[in-house]
This record gives structure tokens, C-alpha cells and sequence, in this order.
DNA sequence: TCACAGCCTTGACCGAGATCAAGAAAGTCG
DNA sequence: CGACTTTCTTGATCTCGGTCAAGGCTGTGA
């Protein structure tokens, strides 16, 4: 597997698949070099958690490979997803060292991880790693207020339909799986995760992709596996102004 | 009034009462001097709208007085609200013209505000701008990602515990406001900007209230204030774990 | 002082989504 | 291949919060 590669193999920065996106993203060659230096690679097998809440992390990190998702939890056991990290995203934060959301792996996932202590001193001492991070925060403070908003105010029907398009979009961005106007895609998440994303209980997560699937807005040849005839279709059922949607 | 003193007297820096917790917090004399060329102070009525979703702003701004809202809407007229902000907040972001929330004032307001390119241009040239900004965006994101947990999974009755909990907070830190044990403060929001921020109907922030009052966790001398007899009480009112609570 | 507007409360009823429960589909391991 | 687990679907019922409606409180302005 890839996966044990990445980790034996120290991949140079210049190679990396994420390196144009992630917090290293404006870093010139001899700032790569000082992260070459502090970086090593681990990965994690699909439903292992990175981190829990109150955990001491000795490193930030970006993923390279693989989704995972970030996640607050009641005493009582009610969670709620607030963020997924997907490949070039960045985890942790400089300054903090206890986390403050269970991590959890959705898939296998790679991370690229750096030493805390060294990024921090960089962090300070070059600009780049800081004017991009500060970029991505600004990134993923209006995704969460776009989720809230999600959250607050949209029918299960909505959440769903907004759901599975932001899926859709970001995959089509990347992977080209479309065949004749149609987009493919699968779900990188159970339904369990879905609903806890959505604010919803799983039982109404299966029942409205049901009803997307009953009137024709979806195909589900698998359980994991979407195609969307019509992609405008979908939008409509997000609730989402025509032109806007999401800006993830 | 203080707010249109302040809109002539061109306030010093060096005496501003935000001075230590703004996006300014950091920067030395020097700095301070280069933002007083490209600031000026706006004031702004309650009710007033500070900016359109798809407005192009010309300035970005610290909140210096007053409360001010950060809102959603669908196209049907749904509204969430996705952000409060306070003395001391930033509104706009570097990098980005065009206005994505709708921003009101809740009360009445007063802005620093700073004229856009400059502003910018230090950015980039300056380190401690932008390490502040960064600080302040990733509070904002923990605030964000705890306000989707209040909006995915707690109750009515919960939602309106965790947000009076965080009004006495912030009252708490800043004016001292309380009388034997009791916590005295007043609503800065109506019962309409509420249920916008907690994702529910005025009436079931009515309802809710009411219930509060009717079991002594709150009493209500008049209807915008709020007293809180023993914290700890309200505390277990709003679903978290005993000891974490909010950040914010 | 009265009328009006804005804000808030309360009641009656309803419905979207939660809960409880059963079983089907699909993958995994012996 | 069959036992078992995990994941998903579907049905029956319940409930919290939304919707609709009426009226109360407070302040402002004629």
C-alpha cells in the first residue's frame, strides 16, 4: 500500500502531492528545506482516532492522503462533526498543544506531520507558513459559518442535498469520474458520520437519500456509490441561492 | 454621545480601550502610527446595516463599542446568524472585497476602521498584523465549531442556557457587574436575534426564557435583564461537560 | 392622555425528525 | 460456505419545536 510507502520513504516536499495547496504551499526551496527537516509521515488505518479531545499533541500536521474528521462530543454522547479534513488541510493549531476535538480517521488517511516546536519557531521567524495559514483559517472559519447556517436553519432534505454536493464539487475537482453529464462519486463516510455531520440521527440520513433516490435527484448503484444526473437538479434541493452555494 | 465625539476626535491609539486585544495588540509605536494614517471611526445607529452580503467594502474595521451581528439568509428568508461581534473584534477580511454576511448593528456601534490597500500592504510587510489576525481567526473558529455543536445537538431549553452562560461570561470579564453571588446583566439582543443565533423561533426563545424564569435558574426584573442567582445552576442547564464549557 | 408600533408572551395545534424496533444487505473470518 | 458483525433500510409511534393566532407591555409621538 501506499500508505506504509509514504512512511518508510521520506517523500521530498518537491514531489508532494498536496504541496501547491497545503500550509507549505508559498514556501521557497531553502523554507522547504527547514520543514524537510521536522516532518515525518505516519498514516492510519480507516476508524482510528488521531486524537482525542485533551490529548497532548507533539505535532501540527497536513493531510496528504485520506479524509478525517474533527468532532465535539456531550458528555452524554450526542456528537457533532465540525470539520473534515480532507487532503492538503492542516491540523492543529500553533500554540495550542491539547487538542480540543477528537480526530478520527474516515478512511485511511496519511499525514504529514511536523514537530511542533520547530514549526512554531518558523512560524515566527518566516512569514509564508503564517500568511497561509492564516488564509486557510479565514478558509475554514467560512465553511463552519456556512455549516451553521446548514445546522441552524435547512430541512434534512437540504442538509443532505448540500451535503452530497459539496461531496460532488470537491470530487469533481479533483478525481474526473463523470461519464455523459453524470457525476460519480462515492461516499467517503457511513451513514453514522453523515448524520453527525448533518445534526441528523442516521435512521433520517438513510430515509432522505431514499426520497433523492425515490424521485430520480440520485442513483445509488451501491449503498456508497452516487451518481447525479443532474447536477443543477441537486443544487435546487439545497436551499442554496441559485448562484452562490457553497464555497467549499 | 460618546460615539459622535469619538467620529471627529481622531483617538489616539495609544489611548484606545481596545488597544490591547484588537488586531493592533501587537504592533509596536511605529506600527501604531502607520494605522492611525489609514483609520477612521464610523459610527453606526442599532438596526443600522453595516454591510450587505455581496457589498464591496472599502474598509475593514475593529469593533470599538457596541455589538454587531454576522448573518445568513436564504433566499427564502430564513436567517442564521453565524457570528456576534464584540469590542475588540475584527470585521472584513484581508484579501477579500466583497462582504459575505450580512453585518448589523445590534446596538449602537463604533468602528475603527482602516482603509483597505494600506491595511493590506502592511500586512504584508509587517509580521505582527497578521501573527494577530491569525490568533484572533483561529478563536473564531473554536467559537464557530462550538456553535455547531449548540446548533446540531442541543435542545431549546439548552441553547438558550449555553448563550446566557456566555452573555454573563463576557459581562463577567469586563463589567463587574454583580450583586452578592448574583450575576446581573443586560440582553443585547432582542428575542428575534436570538432565535436567530440559536437556530429556533422567537417563541420558543420566549417559551424557553419563561421556563428558565419559572424554575429559578434566571430571574427577569424586566425583560432585557437578566439575573442568574447561582451560575453553577445555569451551567448544568446547557448540556456541557461540568468543568469545560465555552471557550469564548 | 390616547393611539400606534415594536417587542414580547402565551395558547392551541401540527408536523418534521427522533426514537424504538425489526430485519435486510454486505463484508469478514472461521 | 455458513456464522457473525457492521452497516443500512424501513416501519410505527412519539415528541420537541414550529406555526398560527391572539393579546399584553412599554415607549414614543401627536
Amino acid at each position: 500500500m501506499i500508505t506504509s510507502e509514504l512512511e518508510n520513504l521520506n517523500v521530498e516536499c518537491a514531489d508532494c502531492p498536496i504541496r501547491h495547496r497545503a500550509v507549505c504551499a508559498r514556501c521557497e526551496t531553502d523554507e522547504l528545506e527547514l520543514l524537510e527537516q521536522m516532518k515525518f509521515y505516519r498514516s492510519f488505518e480507516a476508524g482510528q482516532t488521531i486524537a482525542w479531545t485533551g490529548d497532548r499533541m507533539e505535532f501540527v500536521a497536513s493531510v496528504v492522503s485520506g479524509i478525517a474528521t474533527l468532532s465535539h462530543t456531550l458528555e452524554d454522547g450526542r456528537t457533532q462533526m465540525v470539520g473534515l479534513l480532507l487532503p492538503s488541510d492542516f491540523m492543529g493549531r500553533p500554540g495550542r498543544e491539547i487538542a480540543t476535538y477528537d480526530v478520527t480517521a474516515a478512511t485511511d488517511v496519511v499525514m504529514c506531520c511536523f514537530r511542533r516546536r520547530p514549526f512554531e519557531s518558523m512560524m515566527m521567524t518566516t512569514p509564508h507558513v503564517a500568511q497561509r495559514l492564516l488564509e486557510m483559517t479565514l478558509d475554514e472559519l467560512d465553511a463552519a459559518r456556512e455549516w451553521m447556517l446548514l445546522l441552524g436553519r435547512k430541512t434534512a432534505r437540504e442538509k443532505i442535498a448540500s451535503l452530497l454536493s459539496i461531496i460532488a464539487r470537491r470530487d469533481a475537482s479533483l478525481n474526473l469520474a463523470r461519464s455523459e453529464g453524470s457525476l460519480v462519486f462515492d461516499l467517503p463516510l457511513t451513514r453514522e458520520a453523515m448524520a453527525d455531520y448533518l445534526g441528523l440521527t442516521l435512521e433520517t440520513v438513510s430515509r432522505q437519500i431514499s426520497a433523492l433516490k425515490r424521485d430520480g435527484v440520485i442513483l445509488l448503484p451501491t449503498k456508497r456509490q452516487i451518481v447525479v444526473p443532474d447536477f443543477d437538479r441537486l443544487l435546487e434541493e439545497t436551499g442554496d441561492d441559485a448562484d452562490g452555494g457553497f464555497l467549499v
